[in-house]
DNA sequence: ATAAAAATTAAACAAACGTTTGTCAAGCAT
DNA sequence: ATGCTTGACAAACGTTTGTTTAATTTTTAT
């Protein structure tokens, strides 16, 4: 459970207030337990971030900044509007997957109200907003006359991601899962088709396996 | 802001928790924050609630009973498959508009590690995941079999419209939105063409509506 | 009218909070 | 050797935290 030593103090501290605030939230946990964990001095926060508030914005800032490059290069690639939903889609899980704690910091923390933060989280998520504009215009959507449609569909992709990571900690409880790669590989395609053509889209699919696997 | 008086000093307590954890997080609200707009003395809250994680075990209770009368129904209704999906995120945006706070502090405390109220999560969550099995059957999905799929559109539903509510803050910066009936009538329309036939629909849906407006 | 019960209050409690202070040791140029 | 900077530390700062106590008012029942 204790972090590698070797590593700085300053990333230290980032990496013990990362994962003490995905699972607790970032005002449930205090500056002494971060130092425990990251096995620094509580004064080396201040000195590094200036303040316990320091820390979340340094998180939230790579969270948005690693998010944002997930669309970064999606329109200079030459495929198919479906494939750029699938490709979009299995980065946010590889993402979301191998930086839970960074992920789930990110949206839990984001609409709750911090006034230090406040004008950060509404820059960051215009700048990803403006970038989907471009993609909408692949599904006959008018970014400027549908702009609430995607106001909808958005948010709802990255929250249907994230979801899954959300409530794993109470769904493995209920489903006995193993977390591996052909798991997540089944997650990405699952996703896709359901964001791509909806829950018929997965009963045609689910069809088409037992077809296959019967025949 | 401030609440009505005559309600009985419970309920006015609850009513401050709600509104205020779903501003700023349960672990960021102190009990004399909420006794003040409440309007009633901090002991009443022990005396009540016996602690301030009681309102919360309160809150979540509350909101998990309502949620669950959502699909409570449903089993009984003689209504095509579509149908009931469409009837269900209905239901789900109209609870969660009429009572976005306590559905906002639901969702967001659903992941976060709370020793006292982890049993009752687990608890309600398996109850809502097992209504969810007899829908599941209605679209060639094995509740046994495809068990983890409903671990993953399940929660995707649910997600995809209290999503729309959590970033309302944020949104309301970017878009230009009135959040009146005719919004909400066009959200449910959105999301359960979107959770139906996923963006496919939605453009199909898009290329419909100007056919008949052009033509 | 009176006693018991319930509701409400102000005040105090220890514990935990985020932050600041002053100090010390090591590294480095002068 | 000297003075200066930097990294790290323990200790203490004043607040705020959730909770409890004991006293007081209000309500209820007899």
């Amino acid at each position: 459970m204790t972090i590698n030593k070797p590593k700085e103090p300053r990333e230290r501290i980032l990496e013990a207030a990362v994962a003490l605030f995905a699972q607790r939230g970032y005002a449930a946990v205090g500056v002494r337990e971060i130092g425990k964990q990251a096995e620094v001095n509580i004064a080396m926060i201040s000195y590094y971030f200036e303040s316990k508030v320091g820390i979340l914005k340094a998180i939230l800032e790579d969270f948005f900044d690693r998010y944002s490059l997930i669309f970064a290069d999606i329109k200079d690639l030459d495929i198919s509007s479906d494939d750029c939903i699938r490709l979009i889609i299995r980065r946010i899980v590889e993402f979301v997957r191998g930086e839970t704690n960074l992920a789930l910091v990110g949206y839990n923390e984001l609409p709750l109200d911090v006034p230090e933060i406040a004008q950060l989280k509404a820059k960051k998520v215009t700048e990803i907003i403006s970038q989907l504009g471009w993609l909408m215009g692949r599904f006959n959507l008018d970014p400027v006359k549908d702009g609430w449609k995607m106001g909808i569909i958005g948010p709802s992709l990255i929250s249907m991601v994230v979801m899954n990571f959300r409530l794993r900690p109470v769904m493995q409880r209920v489903f006995q899962l193993t977390f591996d790669d052909a798991y997540y590989e089944k997650l990405v395609e699952t996703l896709s088709t359901l964001f791509l053509d909806g829950v018929h889209g997965i009963a045609a699919q689910n069809e088409a396996d037992s077809g296959e696997a019967d025949g």
